[in-house]
DNA sequence: GGCGCTATTTGATCTAGATCAATATTCATG
DNA sequence: CATGAATATTGATCTAGATCAAATAGCGCC
């Protein structure tokens, strides 16, 4: 079920919009992005993907993939061949059960930048993003309190639906309040308790970060 | 694994954010809204659903509800036990896939949302949402060109990323212009084609108002 | 069927973030 | 290691949409 995992230099793409589905992939090591092309050439950043997580479930539904899959650095993937995994979680309830699990916390994180992007404001965006991403290198056993970008300031925009601009601004305020260090792609987050009360103090859900 | 259906009046919870899940929901007849209650009161809209639409899939993930489901008019649902279609699925490989199509139409749905609310202005995200309630009247039979609103300005601005103000100004704006017709709850389309010009012109996706 | 509440419309401002523009920095490449 | 292209920063302005503020219009409820 599992191929041999296949690796992907930066900026290869994993696969492209409109290309038929037939797996979804596993990052194994690297960094991800997903992309929808806008019909006036601009690209939509639908999400960034880590190791350990999961990429192409939004094909199932029509058998096409919807959006390009994009190698942010150099990375390793499994790709789960998606009929078998059907097949195989019809004898494993535990592994229909994980598969769910999974399909369903693409849906929660997803609602969770609904919010961000519809209620949100740019600094609490921006706090929002630098504490998942924080999060989820803690997870992988990563430092939560130093890392590298692997995406671009205009990259962030799209995600979080401000302008490269605004990104770079944004960042700038945050390291002359102290709540931050930036040195280009390099990131120190100095004050996790302010970037949290800058997300608690006005509108978001409990918790909103860890939905992200 | 079909219950009987049951009947909620307008108004009433469906289920609250927070409760155990345990099934999933088919709208029968009527209209619900999903919405997440914000730390500061307010609420954020995360889906309108109508006839033969399914809800609380996001609640698989973790086992609790992460949102309310609110019947915006009287309504009938069928409740569909989840540990039992799972049970089913196995056994069924279409009922299988069918599970799978819907769960990833969801996350689809959910990233055609994103890019509206990351990258469409208010006017763009006013035109798409009447497009896509026009679509989705006319794939049930009902007409495509003029409809009742079941939800308040408020809410359709909640959704959208919107204030209500601007909400109502677009409605009058697009009345002015002989693009619609509206009257309070009740809304008439009268340029199919200017409004998905207006979709068109701009940032967005081939076919975003489909994915809403 | 009228009362009172809620929803809606519309106008007048204000502002966060976009846009435009000019450097400065970083990075890939030969 | 130098050179050019891509990326990032920062400043100056502009504007879409938010906010504030009334005035209507619907609608549920007795």
């Amino acid at each position: 079920m599992v191929s041999a995992k296949q690796t992907f230099k930066r900026g290869a793409y994993l696969y492209r919009a409109g290309e038929h589905f037939q797996s979804i992939y596993a990052v194994r090591t690297g960094f991800f992005k997903t992309a929808t092309l806008l019909n006036d050439g601009r690209e939509q950043v639908t999400g960034f993907h880590m190791m350990g997580e999961m990429i192409g479930m939004d094909a199932i539904s029509t058998d096409i993939h919807p959006c390009d899959a994009i190698a942010l650095e150099d990375s390793e993937i499994c790709e789960i061949h998606f009929s078998q995994l059907e097949q195989l979680s019809r004898d494993i309830p535990t592994l229909q059960r994980h598969l769910h699990r999974i399909l369903s916390r693409e849906i929660v994180r997803d609602h969770g930048i609904m919010l961000l992007l519809g209620s949100m404001k740019a600094e609490e965006r921006m706090a929002a993003f630098l504490l998942n991403l924080s999060q989820r290198f803690a997870a992988r056993g990563y430092s939560s309190s130093s890392f590298n970008l692997r995406m671009t300031r205009e990259e962030i925009g799209s995600y979080l639906g401000l302008k490269l601009e605004t990104v770079s601004r944004t960042f700038s305020k945050f390291q002359k309040e102290g709540l931050i260090n930036v040195q280009s792609k390099y990131i120190e987050l100095c004050d996790l308790v302010a970037l949290k009360a800058i997300l608690g103090q006005q509108t978001c859900t409990t918790n909103l970060k860890s939905r992200i």
